[in-house]
DNA sequence: GCGACAG
DNA sequence: ATCTTGTCGC
């Protein structure tokens, strides 16, 4: 249900992030041989700052070889705190788009670390009924639930992941580069369907 | 009024 | 987020 799942305005999104955030799911941890998923979304090129409401945007998601890539649009405008009226649709689709699910899922967003303790990152999680966790570059709110990589990344316990989990989910696919290897992958991959698109000649109105 | 503020 | 520019290290 993508409209239950994403609000529309922030006064309703606010409300299923204070609910989100009193949940406790059982938590999950890494056993045997799992799999690392990822998913990124991207706005147009050449736009800049906060954007707005409806502009297009591309999604990628990868587990294992599989991969996925849409085009769609953004929601509002982004605001701190309220980045899921943004990207959080967009998301979710990229992510059941895969042919399979990954056992846990790295998204570009925070967990914890939020005004209402339900960043995006546990919030897509949620909505997929699937383990995730954050990868940002800066933080959000007040550094809650997160681990910082060596090379200066900010690791976010989200959906059924606390610190430790995060840190060994992100260490396992972690090589030379700073950028976790899936999400490398789906970042390039979102890039590309964009390209794609600017490639494409426009669509017949009507 | 100013800057800061996941992406 | 995205782009440009510069710098450092391999």
């Amino acid at each position: 249900m993508l409209a239950a799942h994403w609000p529309t305005t922030s006064e309703a999104l606010q409300a299923l992030q204070d609910e989100l955030s009193r949940l406790q799911p059982p938590p999950w941890r890494p056993a045997g041989d799992y799999r690392v998923g990822a998913v990124f979304v991207c706005g147009p090129r050449g736009s800049a700052g906060a954007g707005s409401a409806g502009q297009p945007g591309w999604a990628a998601a990868v587990s294992g070889r599989a991969w996925a890539a849409l085009a769609g649009g953004l929601g509002a405008a982004y605001e701190p705190g309220l980045l899921a009226l943004r990207e959080g649709e967009l998301l979710e689709r990229a992510v059941r788009a895969l042919p399979e699910a990954p056992d846990v899922l790295l998204v570009d967003a925070t967990g914890r670390d939020h005004p209402r303790r339900a960043g995006l990152a546990l919030h897509l999680g949620w909505a997929l009924d699937l383990p995730t966790v954050g990868v940002t570059r800066r933080l959000l709110y007040d550094g809650e639930g997160v681990w910082r990589t060596p090379s200066g990344l900010w690791i976010h316990a989200a959906w059924r992941t606390d610190v430790e989990t995060a840190q060994e989910v992100v260490s396992s696919v972690s090589g030379r580069v700073r950028t976790p290897a899936p999400l490398r992958e789906a970042r390039r991959l979102a890039r590309s369907a964009r390209s794609y698109s600017d490639s494409m000649p426009n669509p017949a109105p009507g």
